[in-house]
DNA sequence: ACAAATTTGTTCGTATGTATG
DNA sequence: ACATACATACGAACAAATTTG
């Protein structure tokens, strides 16, 4: 246990401070790198000397500010960092990761072809059962999956958008090929849930972590719906920044 | 059980689909209100003649979509309807509850002087170790809880702020009352997590579903920095919106 | 479907040091 | 000097979630 060592007890600063200093420090450096898993709390105890609650106290403190990711009955872990997922009329998956000095990725889950609903009719513009293409993309930033994304696209408008999706999964790209060069976002709701347990397995996370849901519409640049988008991130590795003009 | 009435096997419609639709009916039309409880999934299985497994199917697809609310080992209820929560430069709690024909309201829970963390003195554009006010109020609309939030206001502009808000436990009008009559807000961030004992006791929720946390700036017309407040909102019962101009 | 092992979460109780009035 | 409140620290036991067999 390299983390432990003696404390200087009674020096003016609580031990359940000085422990989770050493342990910040130990992650700021990188010595411990995000997503490692921490000792337990027993070993932590054994290794500092200390009571099992002075070490739950430091771990609550990491917890708060943010730098462990503690999950009952698993253990405790060096939280990874959160992308900040800008918000706005130019809202583009590839853009932001790339923003973040990350590498996007994607792979297509699946692709059908099927008859609108009431929903998401609506919010194309549509009448109902009009045929509409389904796209469940997984997104990645640097090989980690960061979103699953079910996109809705209107047939009739982009017959041949299946066949660009297959060939390379960017939707921005496939719309580009389908005559669309630009697109913006006209709203996004944002809301949360727990997960299905296919979801967790798809995003890498504990079930009973909750994840952040979106509902955005992307219209062309006449203000007509190309595009209604459903999706999921995992909350702890997320955090969208709506700014005001 | 009112819900309950024979149904028409292997008409090709499958018989999880049939339960999930009169159900919805039921709800939409209003015979089942939002909050109540619905029976438990036995006696549902043995009012319609079929398996737990049946009656699950259709809980999870109604529950999917919304419109009803499962928690373990409690029961399933007829989902709230939500808060469509605009996220933009005029975000006020109070207008936007209004706004949804609901009557807000607010109390509040804890008033503190404190030193700015590092945190919120660079979020407020000032020293660390500055007094801050911190207000901790539970927002309500039509009496039921809607969000928690804490609200970080700097002493040295607004020393007066927390003879106002006792009086008065809304931060609009408390703002008002010190001499800034408009305030917008600069920019929001979203995330989600797990609530805290309290945070689900207080929002009267499950401690198993999530809540939304927000974090936000709010400026003076000069772009001063006035408040910075972060706050958890039941997500079932709330949807942020972001309009993109 | 169940049981066991592991790990974090919660709640008791006790004791000590420090700041405050 | 004393009482009080608060944060710190330790100990024990049990609850709840997760993983594994």
């Amino acid at each position: 246990m390299t983390l432990a060592a003696p404390l200087p007890r009674g020096g003016g600063v609580a031990l359940w401070r000085q422990i989770a200093q050493r342990i910040e420090a130990r992650i700021l450096s990188g010595q411990l790198a995000a997503g490692t898993r921490l000792p337990t709390e027993a070993e932590l105890s054994r290794g500092f000397g200390v009571n099992r609650h002075t070490i739950r106290r430091a771990m609550e403190d990491l917890s708060m500010r943010g730098l462990v990711r503690v999950e009952q009955g698993r253990g405790s872990f060096v939280a990874e960092e959160v992308v900040e997922y800008p918000i706005g009329s130019r809202t583009r998956f590839s853009e932001i990761i790339r923003a973040q000095a990350r590498e996007p990725s994607g792979r297509i889950l699946r692709l059908k072809e099927v008859e609108a609903d009431q929903r998401i009719a609506e919010l194309l513009g549509l009448r109902r059962g009009r045929p509409v293409l389904v796209v469940e993309r997984l997104g990645f930033a640097d090989r980690r999956p960061i979103n699953i994304g079910t996109h809705h696209i209107p047939l009739g408008r982009f017959p041949r958008i299946a066949e660009e999706l297959s060939r390379n999964p960017s939707i921005t790209a496939a719309f580009a090929a389908c005559g669309l060069p630009d697109y913006r976002r006209q709203v996004t709701r944002i809301t949360a849930r727990m997960p299905t347990p296919e979801e967790a397995t798809l995003l890498g996370q504990s079930r009973s972590r909750p994840v952040l849901l979106t509902e955005a519409v992307n219209v062309d640049p006449e203000g007509q719906p190309v595009e209604v988008s459903i999706a999921v991130y995992a909350a702890a590795r997320m955090q969208f920044v709506v700014e005001s003009a």
